[in-house]
DNA sequence: TTCAAAGTACCTAAAATCAGGTAATTTGTA
DNA sequence: TACAAATTACCTGATTTTAGGTACTTTGAA
């Protein structure tokens, strides 16, 4: 009886982790790793994406940003389950992931029996987290209805130079534009992170592997 | 003929990098894992520490600092090589593992024959890069004679508080300092990492995983 | 015990940020 | 094409940061 084994995507672009996970699923009797991707449009340049049963998808990628690509593949593949993983987590990229669709969350980190009994659970129909994760979820912080805020181009390009420590005159000057409209930018990205001060700002970005 | 294989070991607080790395090696007739560890105590409590030819090491640890450990390992046991690796690489951060005496640094993302390549060219004296790290090393910045600075633990405290978004008078009613003392502290801050305002600080500390 | 480093605190003044507005033009899309 | 969103720009004023000093006390290690 050749029973049907449930069929693993990874998309990471760790090389080492992709072979970690296929070593770890290559004893199983339940599950196989049908294909590996480092890049999206890998992963949407796939043939046979229907056949897909879970996606082990990383969330910090070098190009992509995975809670937009989760978003993606939930809309076109409704029926596939999607486990999000990161090295660190933030409570909010964990919300926002789960708030797009996917089933779990787990850290790189974890024990291999944790992936095993998260993809098991997800499969029942449950949202799982690994142990770690869980713990930063139990924590109901003040801070987390802040949600990961939508930003327009300009605002990207601003938040960026931002990070880079630069002043709003500099910032002005580098994009060609008002010193009073860069500070109106300015204004709406804090507003829009809920934040108080650029200091916060670029903290909460760089955490979350926003831009 | 028995050839002795050069003994790797690993330092990583990801179980599925070290599988991965562990089975990158198995086929391998001139390599072979020794040990692993996810922390820097077991490291350090190994009892045939001696024996390690070459030791991996991931340098974003959640209890310890890579840079850290590399130098401390280095004092103990100066015949080890050592390579520094991360999933994200700061240009001063492989800097700084290279003066504590690392003989080169991997990106995660690299693929596996880097790894290979890498470590054999280290083991010959040679200092090596994976590809992404180089591309970093080889963009000379002005910045870039900026180390990263030893902080005081008062230091260490304002800088976290800074990283949360708080303002002076802010720090200054929690540490129950006076606003001028935490002014001192936060201006110390500035000059000791070289940035010219909060945000730079900010976005410095967090890249480079310290604190 | 002695000396350097760390921690504390104060002064002044320029520069930049933060916060509250309003409003015209441009862009993208339904 | 029509409407919403985005982009641009200006005004004012309070608050905070940044930058240059100096100097006394406490702490820790040689």
């Amino acid at each position: 009886m050749s029973a049907k084994k449930t069929k693993i995507a990874i998309l990471d672009d760790h090389p080492l982790i992709i072979e970690g996970l296929k070593l770890l699923f290559s004893a199983s009797s339940t599950y196989e790793v049908l294909a590996s991707f480092t890049s999206a449009e890998e992963l949407f340049a796939y043939d046979n994406i229907n056949s897909i049963d879970v996606l082990l998808l990383d969330v910090f990628l070098t190009d992509d940003n995975g809670i937009d690509v989760c978003l993606k593949v939930k809309k076109l593949h409704p029926k596939m389950i999607i486990l999000g993983m990161s090295s660190q987590s933030e409570r909010s990229i964990v919300l926002q992931m789960i708030k797009n669709g996917a089933s779990g969350y787990l850290l790189k980190s974890a024990g291999l029996e944790e992936f095993i009994y998260c993809i098991t659970h997800a499969l029942n129909g449950s949202v799982v987290f690994s142990k770690e994760v869980q713990k930063i979820i139990d924590k109901v912080q003040l801070s987390d209805l802040k949600s990961i805020p939508r930003l327009t181009r300009r605002e990207k390009e601003i938040l960026k130079l931002l990070i880079e420590g630069k002043s709003t005159q500099e910032i002005s000057e580098e994009l060609f534009l008002s010193y009073l409209t860069t500070q109106t930018h300015r204004r709406n990205l804090l507003s829009k992170f809920q934040v108080k001060n650029v200091a916060e700002l670029v903290s909460f970005t760089i955490k979350n592997g926003l831009l």
